[in-house]
Order: structure tokens, then C-alpha cells, then sequence
DNA sequence: TGCAACTTTTAGCCCGGACTAAGAATCATG
DNA sequence: CATGATTCTTAGTCCGGGCTAAAAGTTGCA
């Protein structure tokens, strides 16, 4: 035997896996770049370094490779953001993400504040097609178990932005509308304090000198730190 | 910030992210040579090579670095054989590979034939709790959809190798027990001849001058390739 | 405006795990 | 039992994607 061994896809990705998918690193650097680009200002590398625990010189590197594949807009020394098709792939990892996510919790009995971490392994093995059959075993859900928008397979995404519960007022009453996956220990702290997506929570007078946010949720009284109430997305409660 | 970054396990396997796991190229290599470790014999570097699907040279490379793991047994010049520890690594990603076919089958409308691709990824991706939850969901099957027993999650495997279709006598009437699950092709093509694990199948005499077996399936004549016949594992139809 | 402090990039290295080319061991056969 | 064919290993390279150390660019402030 010992054919050439030419390896057929000289141009493409091996380590994807996935179906016509990125690297493995190249799919968590456009999450990450995509998750702090909030309104269009460019991403810095040193962010970008802190939100994926690498060295900003390993950013700097990755970054200058994802511009050559077209996938950012990279201005030296002023940071990078996505271009439109590098739009399109992190947001079809996103999609990817928060399928698995909602399908672990509703059909294989994951807790809410433990899937993040094996959704963040999948998103990268999993086909198409298994995302596909997921959502559509879940009848194709509009938003994730933590109240994030779930892309669309078109890569269409409508994004809400609430605001954060730690800037409500004193006073106002809201529904907790998402909070963010990304943190397992707030996440379970946040399950304990009874705030899911759609829970309604009554702001009351904070405790002085910059203490935590006295709230009421299910008639009991809480306080929370506003580090962890600044990952609570909130909507004023209209009906009320 | 820009702590040190000090990389927190420097001897721990960094690629595997499945937990406890080895490298996604480690497990491959283990399961490949469980796969041919038939009866005790080691296996070559050739024959590892070709099942994997890479060249010889890069075979002994890996092989020397399993040796250095304990994984294997390595003697130059006349092939590798499991170590207990590989052993027990090979039965371990068997379990998630049958595991996650089973479900996938059962619970996401997967076909027999289809699945196997899936797996092979999600296999290196899923972490031992996802795989407990599968295995729970499914009530612990003993054998997977083509027939193979599952190993326990504690790494407990009974083998029971069946003899081959292949060899079966004319006139011997037996039951389909298992069909190896690796090439897509043949298994369609076994799947449209009705050759599924519980299937009754009587056989014929065959064509003449090594040409394929014929056999009755539901009532109907069909013929099959010697390398078609090879793959399906049968028991003699005691009941009969 | 000029310099110190910070951020970013470059340069050079490492590791895993492929590959090719070439040398060493084994086997098969006259 | 020698020698050619076959198989296996060694040597050296490459690529992705990390890292550190050092250089370069940017910025804030006197």
C-alpha cells in the first residue's frame, strides 16, 4: 500500500471538524471579538487578551491571521472588529452555543449554571446538521435558557439590549429578561437568589457608600453586589 | 492587569478539554489500535498507518510518545500493544463513541448510517457527565444501534465475537448480531438490503467462481459482495 | 512640546503532530 | 546464508498556535 498520501484539502481547515467551520481558535477569537465589540467600537488587543486568557502578543499574531482569511478589519495599534463575514461565522457559533446550551438544559437535565463549559466544547465538534436537529427537537426556540437571542440559521439575530438591573433606580419594578452564561459561580449564585429570565424583582433603597443593590424577588428581601447585578438584564415591568 | 499568565497545569493535557482526557490525536490512536489488536498479536506501524489514515513515519512518532505516556508497548521493528493504562484509555472513548451513536440515533432521528462521522468528533469533545446523562437517558443499553457492546463506564467490556457473514455455510440460517459501523457506504447499502442487527437471514448457494454470497432476507433473494458480507457478524438461528 | 507610562507589535522560541527523504532492520527466497 | 524487497525508524521540515523579551507606537501630562 503507502499510497502518496496526499492529503486532499490543501487550503482548508483540518482541525475544524465541524462542517465547513474555522479552527477551533479561530471560532473563540471571533466569539470573543464579537462579545466585547459592543457598538461598533474597535476591539483592543489587550481585551481581547483578557477575555481569552492568552499573552496580547499571541492576540497580536491570531489577529494579523484573521484579517489575511478577510474574517476582521485590522488598524494597527487600534484594535480590530468584524468584518461581515467574519460577522457571519461568530454569529453561526453563536447559534451553535446556544442551541447546545438549550438543548442540554431541556433534554439531558443540565443545570443552568453548569452547561456553559460543555457547550463550549461542543460548539466546536458538533455538525450542522446535529445543531439543526437539536433546535428543531426544541421547536426551534426564539431565545437561549439564559434569555439570550438565539440566531437564526440564516445568521439572523434580533438583539434586545436590556439594561443591566445595577443601573434601575430605586424603586422601579422589572422582569429579569437574560443573564449572561459566561460566569458559572455568579450563575449559581444568581439560581440560589430565585433570578431566572422572567422573574420580577422590586429595586429598593441600596445600602450606603457604594454597598450591594437591596432588591425584593418572591416577596423576600436580597442583597446582591453590583458586580453580580451588572450581568442581569432587566425590562421595566409594564404591567405594574 | 496582564497578570504572568502562568499556564495553571504544566502537565496536563491541554487539548483534550473533554475531562481527564488525552489529546484528540492520543485517543485516535488508541482506539485504532484496539481496533486491530485482534487475538493478542501487536499490531504493525503499516497496518496503523493505513487505518489511520497516516504515513508510517508518523506513526512510529506518536507511537514513541504512547510508549513514553505508558499507554503502550512498543517494541521497535515489531509493532505496539496496549498497555492496561491504553487499555483502559480505548475503552473509555469506545463507551462515549457507542454511547453518543445511541443517542443520537434514538433521540436526535439519526440515521444507522450516517451517525458515525458524528460521533467520531463529539467523541473527543464530550465530557464524561454528557456522556453519563446519554447513557441514562437510554436507560444503559448493553449494545449500541449496530450491534456493539457498549462498555460499562466503570471500562467492563464482554466481547462476543460472532463469526462472520462471510463465512457462513450454504444453507445455514442465522441472525444479523452486529455490523461494524465505520464505512458509511456499505452501510447504507446494508440498510437498504434490510441486514440489520436482529434480522433473519437464510443462505443460499452462492454464485460461482468467488462471486457473492446469495441470501434470503424477508422473503426476498438478494446478493451480496464478499466484502459486504464480511463486515456483518451473525449467530446460527438456534430456533430453527 | 517632550517625555514617561502604557499598549501593541515584532522577533524568536516551544510544543504537538503532521510530512518527506533517507537509513536501518527484518523477511523471504534462491 | 546472502541479498534484494519490504517494513520500520530516524532526521529534518512545516504549520498552528501558544509563550517571553524586547522594540515601537500612542497617549497623557507637566
Amino acid at each position: 500500500m503507502m499510497t502518496p498520501h496526499n492529503r486532499p484539502e490543501p487550503d482548508s481547515d483540518q482541525d475544524a471538524d465541524g462542517d465547513r467551520g474555522h479552527s477551533r481558535a479561530v471560532e473563540d477569537y471571533l466569539k470573543a471579538i464579537r462579545h466585547l465589540q459592543r457598538e461598533d467600537a474597535p476591539v483592543s488587543t489587550s481585551s481581547l487578551a483578557q477575555q481569552l486568557d492568552r499573552t496580547p502578543a499571541s492576540v497580536t499574531n491570531m489577529v494579523k491571521s484573521l484579517a489575511e482569511q478577510g474574517l476582521v478589519d485590522h488598524e494597527p495599534y487600534h484594535g480590530v472588529r468584524l468584518s461581515a463575514s467574519g460577522e457571519r461565522a461568530a454569529l453561526r457559533i453563536i447559534r451553535r452555543h446556544r442551541v447546545i446550551e438549550s438543548y442540554l438544559i431541556e433534554r439531558l437535565g443540565y443545570s443552568w449554571d453548569r452547561v456553559h463549559a460543555e457547550a463550549e466544547r461542543l460548539e466546536h465538534a458538533a455538525s450542522d446538521e446535529l445543531v439543526e436537529r437539536m433546535a428543531e427537537a426544541l421547536g426551534h426556540p426564539a431565545l437561549d435558557p439564559h434569555g439570550s437571542p438565539i440566531p437564526s440559521a440564516k445568521g439572523e439575530l434580533t438583539e434586545e439590549r436590556h439594561p443591566r438591573l445595577s443601573e434601575m433606580p430605586e424603586g422601579a419594578t422589572v422582569i429579569v429578561r437574560e443573564v449572561s452564561d459566561a460566569d458559572e459561580g455568579r450563575l449559581r449564585y444568581l439560581a440560589e437568589l430565585g433570578l431566572f429570565p422572567g422573574t420580577r424583582v422590586e429595586v429598593l433603597e441600596p445600602e450606603p457608600y457604594e454597598g450591594p443593590m437591596r432588591v425584593r424577588v418572591a416577596g423576600e428581601e436580597r442583597s446582591l453586589g453590583l458586580n453580580l447585578a451588572e450581568i442581569v438584564r432587566v425590562e421595566p415591568d409594564h404591567d405594574n
